[in-house]
DNA sequence: CGGGATCCTTACGGATACTG
DNA sequence: CAGTATCCGTAAGGATCCCG
């Protein structure tokens, strides 16, 4: 499930620290040596960049919000940056936005499919940052 | 395996478009409003930030490097981000550094516990990339 | 209600030159 | 070799006010 990528010369070092990269760099895009907008690693980070990003993507999870609600889910976020974040996530393919008709207007946002994939990534930031505390923990 | 917390009124919503979000939210830590350091997400994303930080961090998982091998191995990053981006890691208690006796000096910066724990969220950055652009794809 | 338009300030990344 | 010292332009975050 590694592709075509004939000689697996990734694999040197072993048995230093883990056997092989193959899992931290699977196929040729993560092979890069800089950081290109097409590696899948850069496209999960754009997705959580930017501050309140992650808080955005939480409450999105939970299902779809109108800008209100998220405001009032995040009470220190101001509505400029509230919108900023939204139309990076919009220009990424990541939320879609619906108008309901009527008055007042009511928007909601909700994830995309795409947007969805990222469930597992605010997982595993929330449990690597716990695993980093822990390991950094006073010793007793 | 969520711990002590009592009633669970973060798991409404049930059915909608997941069943609980304790997996998402596992404890009082992650149920801020806002941006805060002791957060582990917090902690996760101050690890990866910053322009860099992966493909350093990416390098330093194969093992020890020195200052010179991590720029031949990035070669459009400079020196002093790249100085940047080892001190923040630092600070963070994420990697070491170790001064080689010797002349010229060599260093080595190499991961600590704590900057190990960080391996699984490279590659959930990774996957989760994997899996946007596949949900973004172009149909045909 | 759901934003858009400004303005301001600081943080960040990058380039270049120099040093122990 | 392994950085440090400057300088600079841009972009990001936040505050405030306004509008359909």
């Amino acid at each position: 499930m590694v592709g075509t990528h004939g000689t697996s010369e990734a694999k040197r070092l072993v048995g230093h620290q883990t056997e092989t990269d193959a899992e931290l760099v699977p196929d040729a895009r993560g092979r890069t040596n800089r950081p290109e907008p097409g590696c899948p690693v850069e496209v999960a980070l754009a997705a959580i960049s930017g501050r309140w990003a992650t808080l955005v993507l939480r409450e999105l999870m939970h299902g779809p919000h109108s800008f209100g609600e998220l405001r009032a889910s995040l009470p220190s976020l101001t509505a400029k940056v509230l919108t900023d974040r939204l139309g990076e996530l919009l220009a990424q393919g990541l939320i879609a936005k619906d108008r309901l008709p009527g008055f007042p207007v009511r928007t909601s946002y909700r994830l995309t499919e795409a947007g969805m994939e990222l469930r597992p990534l605010l997982i595993a930031l929330y449990d690597a940052g716990s695993r980093v505390l822990a390991a950094l923990a006073p010793r007793d």
